[in-house]
DNA sequence: TCCTCCGGTGGGCATTCTGTACAGCGGTGC
DNA sequence: GCACCGCTGTACAGAATGCCCACCGGAGGA
């Protein structure tokens, strides 16, 4: 199997085609957002992550150094954030997830933050508008469970009120690659 | 820099250590969760995920084969998903991040889910307990852009109200790594 | 108590990819 | 018209992967 890919310069010992520049792609905005071959570099890598950057070229039909390349500034305008490992709550033990909204009393702030951030099992933290002011992610081992990390959540001053929502069904798992095409195509 | 992680055997040309078996971990569980080896390996890819499975073991200070054979299993088990590129919304040109309320008429709820997995914007769909049937994550380009999005996404027969909060920050991006840590430890 | 199974360790080999340089072509913009 | 930037091919050395083998040692079963 491939290595993976990562940033690099151009050049490259790859497929054929006859010689000198063949294809040229109308050149990417370069400016903001992306490209059709940023688009599918990234469609690509997201169905096949541990294919390397020359298993993409010859997919994508372009010089691995274009590949490399592309990869390099996707990374470095931030678009793509990283490969890190996609780590599933459930099978850590944990599948029960939840939504809870917060309420915090003035100037807590700060505290309430890092009280949360605290907590393995918040997941994620938004401050929000409208009825609360905070929205928290959690994940708890069971329904039972949960109950012991929601009163570690929410047991601290500065929240006064909190509302939770189990998560029962996942219709629409978290997904970008329909944005990215849409961006693509923009 | 080398290449990438990847399942495959035992074996390896590493790092020192006299000969014959010299360490040997208690051994995992192996039935459910997942130990402290596991807990460090998941850390060290998510801190620098384009390091190689040697470059693991060098670190980890184990045989490259002991870190195939865990990766491995941890993709098997379903604990590791992928290691998919992590592309950031915003970057794409989409940094308003909504959640959004929805309340759906009794026996509509495929239909809904279908309309809503057709919307770009949607990044995520779960159905819930309490006072709506389903959130949603939506993101958008603007706020302008945002009332755009939120009317394609209630604009479907079978939503009978919703209500929706804007992510102002987010103080906690979503994370994993402390809670496999406590998995880890358990 | 003995035996087998499983997981970890070391070492080695062929294959393949990566990292980097270089030179030419062609479209875009000043 | 000219310079700039991006893509294309090619080459080469270094390094990592995929895989096979043998051995050790603790856990669990007969």
């Amino acid at each position: 199997m491939p290595p993976a890919h990562s940033p690099s310069s151009p050049g490259s010992p790859n497929p054929p085609t006859p010689q000198g520049a063949s294809g040229t792609a109308t050149a990417p905005a370069g400016n903001d957002a992306i490209d059709a071959l940023d688009g599918r570099l990234i469609r690509l890598l997201a169905e096949e992550p541990r294919i390397g950057v020359l298993e993409c070229s010859r997919r994508l039909q372009v010089a691995r150094g274009t590949v490399q390349a592309r990869l390099d500034r996707l990374q470095a305008k931030g678009v793509i954030g990283g490969f890190g490992p996609e780590v599933d709550p459930a099978a850590l033990g944990y599948p029960v997830t939840a939504f809870a909204t917060l309420e915090i009393s003035q100037g807590q702030g700060a505290d309430v933050r890092a009280h949360l951030a605290s907590v393995p099992e918040v997941l994620e933290l938004h401050t929000i508008t409208g009825a609360g002011d905070m929205m928290v992610r959690i994940v708890a081992r069971s329904n039972a469970d949960l109950q012991r990390v929601i009163d570690r959540v929410v047991g601290f001053d500065g929240i006064v009120r909190s509302s939770t929502a189990i998560a029962l069904e996942n219709p629409v798992p978290y997904r970008i690659l329909p944005l990215v095409d849409q961006a693509a195509a923009e």
